[in-house]
RNA sequence: CGGGGCAUAGUGAAACGGCUAUCACGAGUCCUUUGGGAGGAUUUAUUCUGAGUUCGAAUCUCAGUGCCCCGACCA
């Protein structure tokens, strides 16, 4: 994409008030807009961003043998009553109308299930969306990280038994991790004991270590499990031991044993009569972006790993007024692109040099390429890598190949 | 939902109760520039809404709305 052709321009100063970083950043670069507290457009930058985590999700659930569908927002009151939550506090309701707008799926998932799972012979069935959830959130804050209207995966599992829903738990809880290696957030995410189980004592969050976060939790160097503050009794309830180590983190999935809690009102029974055992999993997809912002930036701006970038590559070009560079420019712009690289090109004439460097920064796209009149006199181009300080000449003909063997 | 702060151009800020609401950035037009936010000319507002006090309100008062932060809440 041309960054001429982006509607979109980036904001020196920080929107007043902001004091999360991932508001901050996203903001000034154009990746979001906020329409109001907790509520945000994403802009082109930041849809791309969007897509490519769904992508990373989609890929694991997939891989769990999860069947993707589409849910509505809009939810009749009539299955909510039938499980006791059509008051609860986060719902939207519309006004004067039997509807409200979804905030978790257990109401509309499970009396879908029922219609099509006809015997023992369709177990384990498990589904999952992608999809927009709205909850009225007392206190939205801190940007993407707690949002009134946000992008969250959902996964529901149904199983003849316990220990199928145990199994099935287990498989899901390395998916999650995958996800969360994928972004690079592997190293600071704990898998961690927090309340709410309805059949176990507990349910698994996966927190992580941020200090935007909203969590504490207490981290077992020996176990690498952690625990979060609201179960947490002074040791790690796996191996006892006291030396653990107190952080703020970001609840960035959490995994439920549901047991038989909506099955049993809505009557999902198996074959023996008893209801089914249920589960669900839940990824908040742009709290992720979010959460890669915070933990994944410096002073100037985003750093953006390869696997979400909006593009992988910024070429920017400098003409220092010489008619001759932006063909130079351009040529390389569309050979890059055929050769499949998803290109970012600042082909602005009009930007000064600081200005593209500054954007460029900011929107922290992981390698930079510079075309310029210097560059060209060495019939090269300068690579930079976001997050090093030090840049590299590569002759132009050498281009292509040196960025496949590094993709590699 | 409790506490605190704030609301002026697309963004960030300034303006004692008193002149045509000022400045920077951005954006538009023209010209000069080009390796870390360059320079000149010119354009860019219903001061959140409503009521009140006053000869006069961006400024004071009341009410509402919204935003940010702390806390409570949080499948």
């Amino acid at each position: 994409m041309k960054q001429s052709h982006l509607f979109t321009k980036t904001q020196k100063e920080n929107p007043a008030g902001e004091i999360s970083i991932n508001a901050q950043y996203l903001i000034r670069a154009g990746f979001v807009d906020k329409l109001s507290s907790g509520i945000y457009t994403f802009l082109p930058l930041g849809l791309r961003v969007v897509k490519k985590i769904q992508d990373i999700v989609r890929n694991e659930m997939d891989a769990l043998g999860a069947q993707e569908i589409l849910m509505p927002s809009l939810h009749p009151k009539e299955n909510w009553e039938t499980t006791g939550r059509w008051d609860v506090e986060e719902m939207y309701k519309i006004d004067g109308e039997p509807y409200g707008l979804g905030w978790t799926h257990e109401e509309i998932v499970t009396p879908l299930l029922k219609k099509f799972i006809l015997s023992g012979k369709d177990l384990p069935k498990a589904v999952y969306q992608i999809q927009t959830k709205f909850r009225n959130e007392p206190r939205a804050k801190s940007g993407l990280l707690r949002g009134r209207e946000f992008v969250m995966k959902d996964l529901y599992s149904f199983h003849e038994n316990q220990d199928d829903l145990d199994d099935y738990y287990e498989q899901v809880k390395e998916a999650y991790f995958k996800v969360y290696n994928s972004l690079g957030l592997g190293e600071i995410t704990y898998l961690t004991l927090a309340s709410g189980g309805t059949f176990s004592k507990y349910s698994h969050e996966f927190q992580t270590i941020t200090n935007a976060g909203e969590d504490i939790i207490y981290i077992c160097p020996k176990c690498k499990l952690a625990t979060n503050k609201e179960v947490f009794d002074g040791k790690c309830p796996q191996c006892g031991s006291t030396n653990l180590e107190e952080k703020k983190a970001i609840e960035v999935g959490n995994i439920f044993k549901l047991g038989t809690k909506y099955t049993a009102p809505f009557a999902f029974n198996g074959q023996n009569g008893s209801p089914l055992v249920m589960g669900c999993y839940g990824i908040g997809i742009t709290r992720l972006l979010g959460t890669v912002v915070e933990t994944m930036n410096d002073t100037k701006g985003m750093i953006w790993p390869q696997s979400i970038a909006p593009f992988a590559i910024h070429l920017i070009q400098i003409d220092g007024g010489d008619e001759s560079v932006a063909p130079k420019g351009e040529e390389l712009y569309d050979i890059l692109q055929k050769e499949g690289f998803e290109v970012l090109y600042d082909n602005r004439g009009e930007k000064t040099v600081g200005e593209k460097l500054n954007d460029a920064d900011l929107i922290g796209i992981p390698l930079r390429i510079i075309i310029s009149k210097k560059t060209l006199a060495e019939d090269s181009v300068e690579l930079k890598e976001r997050k090093e300080e030090k840049s590299s000449l590569v002759k132009i003909k050498e281009l292509v190949n040196q960025l496949k063997e590094n993709a590699k």
